[in-house]
DNA sequence: ATTACTAGTAGACGAGTAA
DNA sequence: TTTACTCGTCTACTAGTAA
């Protein structure tokens, strides 16, 4: 990504151009930025080229708008600021204990995953995972523990199926040692599964809508 | 603030230069920018001419850090990206329940204050104050907090003493409307607090260093 | 190894202007 | 008014190289 094409982005996004289209002249824009009308112009025509914009060129007055391209690179930038500001060496991530499908437990219970998770996390994990719904304001610092590191988890295949590789990050919740799993290609998520040595449920005495805070190690 | 100084000094503050002096060559600067080791070097003259690094030449490697003002650049950089991402209509304190010293209602219940909670709040406080301690990664929302409007308190001098400004901004525990109250000219704050029209701990059952959201309105 | 100078060059920019 | 082309200038880059 090219850094002169994140600073007409954020001044565009500060002007409101994620949410919706917004009238912006290339010489307003060139006015931001301290520069002519026709590098303005410029500059708005590369970011369509990389479909960081869209644009709306009407009779009069061309409208604006950022593309989920164009989102997901400033999200990145974002998340920079955010490691240099707030993260020291956590992050905690809240949300509500949920009902699971069982699909979790399924997935997590595969032997080809469960010899990973003893020889990787230490232990073996109970049979389930709890699921949380992490808050709507908490969703992007997801994001951010996505960017760590994190625990491979590597796929495989057995005679019927083939599993993808899995990322584990170790987290504690209420002081208990646990780890957050999450699917390597999974794009957005905002229900983690969250594996354990215990029972969490039971051991917590976590019920269906309880509040949690779970600290993610970076 | 040229923005090509600001992606260089992102990169360092990466790497850890804003706590720390950090060895960082102009080949290794220039790998991370995607420049030559040439123009990294100018880059970083450019730097220390802006006032936005210190350096120490050392015999076999450079040692580069942040300055103040560098820091001050990032962080206007920062603020950028949270009015971006963040700025919904509220935001979301997590904290403790703690015990107050009772100083908190002392004040509260100056009739020069009170007078004016009725008036703009449209309620008559609750004798004392319910104080809760953010957590520590929650603090620097405050500073957005306070950079909202907020309504404010005037202070007023009685036969014994003066009383400053206060702040107060609207806010909801559980749903149930509250107000934080902070003084105008405080500097860094960690411990809240509260009012509200009910005595919050009985309505809602809190007890000393029960987790609370603190809902705030923006 | 380093840092950073000089020289040559590619590309970014703005002025003029068309549509 | 707009947007955006061409073209000349000049900046910012890299290569080569010294210290």
């Amino acid at each position: 990504m090219d850094e002169k094409f994140i600073f007409a982005l954020k001044k565009i996004a500060l002007m409101g151009g994620i949410d919706d289209y917004i009238s912006l002249s290339s010489r307003e824009l060139g006015d931001m930025l301290d520069m002519s009308q026709q590098s303005a112009s410029k500059r708005i025509l590369e970011l369509l080229e990389n479909n960081l914009i869209d644009r709306d060129l009407g009779a009069r007055k061309q409208r604006i708008k950022i593309t989920s391209i164009g989102h997901d690179a400033l999200r990145r930038e974002y998340n920079d600021y955010r490691r240099i500001f707030e993260l020291t060496d956590h992050i905690i991530l809240h949300g509500n204990v949920k009902d699971g499908m069982g699909e979790g437990g399924y997935y997590i219970n595969q032997p080809g995953y469960m010899r990973q998770f003893e020889e990787k996390l230490g232990y073996r994990p109970f049979f389930g995972t709890l699921n949380v719904a992490i808050d709507k304001d908490d969703v992007g610092k997801l994001d951010i523990v996505k960017n760590t590191a994190g625990i491979l988890i590597s796929g495989f295949t057995d005679e019927k199926r083939t599993f993808g590789d899995v990322i584990a990050y170790k987290a504690k919740i209420r002081n208990t040692d646990c780890a957050i799993v999450i699917p390597a290609r999974s794009q957005y998520v905002d229900v983690i599964e969250i594996i354990c040595k215990y029972h969490l449920r039971r051991t917590l005495s976590l019920s269906t809508d309880d509040r949690v805070d779970v600290h993610v190690e970076l």
